[in-house]
DNA sequence: GTCTATATGTCGATAGAC
DNA sequence: GTCTATCGACATATAGAC
């Protein structure tokens, strides 16, 4: 079960596949490198050393340091947006799930997506440089808090359409929801990040369902 | 009302006032640099250029840079400790307040710790330090997080005995209750550092608190 | 696309005069 | 407790040979 996967291949940030070996290494290494020091904190000295290339090297891939940064925001978005349901799901999953079913299924997805060691040490890189890089909080905020938030909320609202939920404010059900969610998976992040172990955090996850659940249908 | 506090005088690291007005200076320049681009992005030259001495004269006020964050670092624990309610009050607390005057109560108070402009420039700095600083895991996560969720918890218990609210795990409702909170406070201080506005996000919290009171008490 | 060599700048910290 | 002057280390990035 803790069979933990890594992306092989990366995306450039054009999002065209990367088919040369030592791009993709020096990406890999730079992954491992921002998320335990921050991208201030490592040198191109650092990375390339473990490439094993030259500095002057790396500036064959890429243009300048920020381009790595840029390269690795780009593949974590294309990634982070599959977790998420789509407008066309939106119909589909609420007629055929009820909101435990799909509290918990959304929850999995995520599961699956953090046991990705390059995913969860972007994660990482994210929360460090959110007060240092507009693209880190675009992504925080908009893509991951936001649009979970209303993607879901319209989930609920077609819910209660079909009398799976009492009527209320939907977004604002959403993000009762997700709030604690993003609070406790930061948790998670933190935990993993000091090799210690993460089942309190879990247990409180599903916690948290069982009383947002309660909350909501009574 | 939008009358922003400043702190005048820090305490050092051993939480002794400190009296020198170059000492003084040296912190709330540091505060203000490092929340707005990181403990590691911002040099001594800087500092000392902002605070008008020349950079070896602030070794003569701190052994090296490190001393200066430790000493940010314990001016912020003693101010954020003020805010949660002390074990001595939960008795009289519980006794006297209703669940929703106590919760807005608490509200108010982080309110007005927060209008503290060095003070919110802080929680920047935690935020930030926190992948790559212990200190700032410890303060958030322990200090901040851990410490409150307790202490609230604890007058949810002494409510329940006196029937003001249904018996419950009280320690997980505090949880419940403030994961949404402490994901609200984190967007409302990246609201004020883009100086947008957080209407929003206090409205949020507000509704966050109607969600839970209701939630809670049917 | 790799290398050697180097340009140019910044960093934290110290020595020692006043 | 301020200053001038400086050290040694490390940073990003480029030129040009192979």
């Amino acid at each position: 079960m803790d069979y933990e996967k890594e992306l092989e291949n990366f995306l450039d940030k054009d999002l065209q596949p990367i088919t040369n070996g030592t791009k993709n290494k020096i990406l890999h290494v730079a992954i491992d490198h921002f998320s335990q020091r921050g991208y201030r904190g490592v040198s191109i000295r650092q990375i390339t050393r473990d490439v094993g290339i030259k500095e002057s090297s790396l500036y064959k891939h890429f243009q300048n340091k920020d381009e790595i940064l840029d390269t690795i925001f780009a593949n974590f978005e294309v990634e982070v947006v599959k977790i998420l349901p789509s407008s066309e799901q939106i119909e589909v999953v609420a007629t055929s799930m009820d909101i435990r079913d799909f509290l918990e299924r959304g929850l999995q997805n995520f599961v699956n997506h953090i046991e990705n060691v390059s995913m969860r040490k972007i994660w990482r890189i994210i929360y460090n440089e959110l007060f240092s890089d507009q693209r880190a909080r675009t992504i925080y905020f908009e893509t991951i808090i936001n649009l979970t938030i209303e993607r879901v909320g319209a989930i609920f609202e077609q819910m209660m359409r079909l009398g799976k939920l009492p009527r209320q404010d939907a977004r604002m059900l959403s993000a009762e929801y997700h709030y604690p969610v993003f609070s406790l998976i930061m948790e998670y992040n933190f935990l993993k990040l000091e090799g210690k172990s993460t089942k309190d955090t879990e247990k409180r996850l599903q916690d948290h369902i069982d009383f947002f659940i309660k909350a909501v249908t009574n």
